[in-house]
DNA sequence: GTAATCAACCGAAGCGTTTCGGTAAACGCT
DNA sequence: AGCGTTTACCGAAACGCTTCGGTTGATTAC
C-alpha cells in the first residue's frame, strides 16, 4: 500500500517549511508569488490532495453540514421534495470541498439524538431544518448546542434563525382567483397536517384568498400530504349535503388521490368538482385529467439554504437572516373548469 | 464558549493514563474491571463524547460511508426506491458511529471526480455502488482506488465485489405465470434502459417466462422509468395492428403512464389490455385501475448492503460474496384480467 | 529464592493539518 | 548611518485521539 502524498512531501519536494507549503496551497498571505506558484505545481505533479482528517483536526472544522429529514421513510419516498433539494444543496457546497451528510428519522426523539450526536462529537459544522412544525422543538436545540443553523420554511414565518424557502401565498392565491375567476363561490380546502407550518400557511392563505373575493371558505378536510389521504378526504367529501364547486389541496399527491377518490365515486373531475394541487410534480401532469397546480422551485430553495449555511459557519455570530424565494408559476391543467350552473347560466 | 471535555479531561480526572482511558473507552483489553467502570463512569458523568476528528486522524477511518446515486435529480424525486433505502442503510449503521454522505450525480463524469475526491481526500472508508450499468465503469474505479465497496444488484449479475439486491426474477415470473393463467396469450414488454442491469434482467425474464410457458413473447419497447415514457409507450403500442392482451412494465411508474396513456387513447384497462408494474409503490394501489405488481423492499436491501460495506471495511482483504435478498410478493390489482377473447370464448 | 511470566498501567510518538511566534533580510524614511 | 517596518520564510506547538514499546509489581514455576 503505498503512502498517499502529504503536505510533508510537498514541502520537502519544494525545500520549503511546511508552514509555508500549507500557506501557499491555502491562498495565505506570507508567501511570494515565485514560491507559491512553485508550491502549487509540484503539488499538482504530485497528486497533493490535503486530508480532510489532518484539516479537520486542525481547523476544528469537519467540512460537513447535515440535514436530518424528520419523516417517514415511506412518506420521503413519495415526496418530490427531496431528490430536486438534495441537488440545490450539493451544488451549493461541493466546490467548497465540503459534503452533505444525510440522517432520515421519523420521530422528533430519534432527530434529538441525532442532532445532539451530531453536536457532540464535532461531525458537522451546521445544520439545516426543514420541515417547520409550529413551535418546533428543534429550534431551541440548535440554539443550545450552539449548531449553525438554517431553518427550510415559507418566508412568512418569523424564527430567530436564518431561514429560506418560498412562500406559498403567491401560489394558493393565484390558484383561488383562477377558480373565482371561473366562476366557482363554494370552494374547499384539504388541508396538510396543520402542525405543519406550510400547511398552516397553505390554510390560512386559501381562506384569506376566498375571503379577498369576498367569498365564505367552503369546507375543510384535514388530511396529510399522501395519495390515500387524498382519497380518504373525497370520501369524507361526498357524503357531505352538498359538494363543493372546487377544491384547493395543500399538494399534487393529495389532490391526485382525492381525484381517483371521486372518479371513483361517480363524481367528475372537472365536470362536478374542479381540483387543484400544489407543487408541480410531474406525474401531475400525467394523471387524467392534468392537474392545475403551482410549480415549487426545490432545487433554488436547497442551494440557497447551503450557500447561506456555508455563509454562517464563516461567521457564526451573524444576525439571522431571511432569503426569500420567487414564487413558482400557475400551471393551468384539465382539472380545473366553471362550474355545473355557470356553464348551463350561459 | 466552554471547552469541550476530551479523552484528557477523562483520563485526569480518573487519575489514570490517557492511554489507560482510551483503551477502557474502547474495550480494549489492558485494564482491569475496577478502573474500567470507573472510567466510563466518570466519562458518562462529564458528558464525553469522543471527537470524531481526533479518532479519524488517529485511526486512520472517516467513520464515513459515501453514496454517489447516479442520475438526474428530477429521476430521483420521483423513485420510491431510495427513503427507503436510505432508511435501510441507516439503521445499519448508526449504532457503530458512522455516517453516510450522499451525492447526486447525474453524469459519470461527475460521479466518477466524487469518487476520486472521497478516496483522495480520505472523506469515506468505502462507498454503496447501486444502479449499476452493463459493463459499469465504476466497479473499475472502486477497485483501481481501492475503496471498498458493495453493489447493489440483482444478485443474478456477476461482478467481482460484494454484492446484494433482489433478483427480479421470481417477481416477473410471478407476473407472467399471473397473466397467461388469466388466458393471455400475447403478452407485450415495456422496458427499461437496457444498459441498466436491472431493467435487462427483467426484461429477460419476461422473455425467459413467456417462452417457459410455450408462447412467443409479444412486443418490446424501450422505455425508461418514468410515468412519462410510460404514456409514450402507451402512444407507440396503440399504433400497432394488433394489440397486445397484456403488457409487462419494468416498473409501477411506467406502468401508470402506460395506463394513462392507454386510458386517454380510449383503451380499457383491463378490459382490452392488462398491465403490470413492478415495485409496488404506494401510488401503484390508488391509481385507477389498482396495479398488479410486485413489491421490492428496498429497506432490507438498504441495510443489508451497508452492514455489508461495515464488514467490508473491518476486512478489507475479504474475498467478495453476495447476499441474496428474498423476492417480494405479487400484488394482486384490478389492473389484470382475462383477455376479452377468452371472456367472450367462455 | 531467583528467574521468568503476566496483567495493569504509563509515556510518548504519531496521524496531517493549521496557526502563531520568531528571525533574518530587504526596504523606507529621516 | 541608523532606525523602525515590512516581507518571506521557518520551527514548533497545537488539535484529540490511537497505538506501541516500556515499566512496574505481583504471580507463577522450578
Amino acid at each position: 500500500m503505498s503512502q498517499r502524498t502529504t503536505i510533508v512531501d510537498v514541502a520537502s519536494a519544494a525545500g520549503v517549511a511546511i508552514s509555508s507549503a500549507s500557506a501557499a496551497l491555502n491562498g495565505q498571505p506570507g508567501v511570494s508569488n515565485a514560491t507559491r506558484e512553485r508550491i502549487h505545481r509540484i503539488a499538482e505533479e504530485l497528486e497533493y490532495v490535503p486530508s480532510q482528517r489532518g484539516r479537520s483536526l486542525a481547523s476544528k472544522r469537519a467540512f460537513t453540514i447535515g440535514f436530518v429529514v424528520q419523516r417517514a421513510p415511506e412518506v420521503m419516498s413519495a415526496d418530490p421534495f427531496f431528490g430536486a433539494f438534495i441537488a440545490g444543496v450539493q451544488k451549493a457546497i461541493t466546490d467548497s470541498g465540503y459534503v452533505m451528510v444525510f440522517q432520515i428519522s421519523p420521530s422528533w426523539e430519534l432527530s434529538e439524538r441525532l442532532y445532539r450526536r451530531f453536536a457532540a462529537a464535532r461531525q458537522v459544522d451546521g445544520v439545516l431544518v426543514d420541515q417547520l412544525h409550529v413551535n418546533d422543538e428543534r429550534i431551541g436545540l440548535v440554539k443550545e448546542l450552539g449548531l449553525p443553523a438554517v431553518v427550510i420554511a415559507p418566508d412568512t414565518v418569523d424564527v430567530p434563525l436564518p431561514l429560506t424557502g418560498q412562500s406559498a401565498v403567491p401560489g394558493v392565491t393565484a390558484l383561488v382567483n383562477h377558480l373565482v375567476d371561473l366562476g366557482h363561490r363554494d370552494i374547499a380546502h384539504v388541508a396538510g397536517r396543520l402542525d405543519y407550518v406550510h400547511s398552516a400557511e397553505r390554510r390560512n392563505t386559501w381562506a384569506a384568498a376566498v375571503s379577498a373575493r369576498g367569498l365564505q371558505p367552503g369546507v375543510q378536510i384535514e388530511a396529510d400530504f399522501t395519495v390515500a389521504s387524498g382519497k380518504q378526504a373525497a370520501e369524507r367529501l361526498m357524503r357531505l349535503d352538498r359538494l363543493p364547486t372546487a377544491v384547493v389541496c395543500v399538494n399534487d399527491l393529495c389532490a391526485i388521490g382525492l381525484m381517483a377518490g371521486l372518479q371513483a365515486g361517480g363524481v367528475d373531475v372537472p365536470g362536478k368538482i374542479s381540483v387543484t394541487g400544489f407543487d408541480g410534480i410531474d406525474l401531475s401532469s400525467h394523471v387524467h385529467p392534468s392537474l392545475t397546480t403551482v410549480k415549487a422551485m426545490p432545487e433554488a430553495v436547497g442551494e440557497t439554504a447551503a450557500a447561506m449555511l456555508l455563509e454562517l459557519i464563516a461567521d457564526p455570530g451573524r444576525a439571522p437572516w431571511t432569503v426569500p424565494i420567487a414564487p413558482g408559476p400557475l400551471v393551468i391543467g384539465a382539472s380545473t373548469a366553471p362550474p355545473r350552473s355557470v356553464v348551463t347560466d350561459s
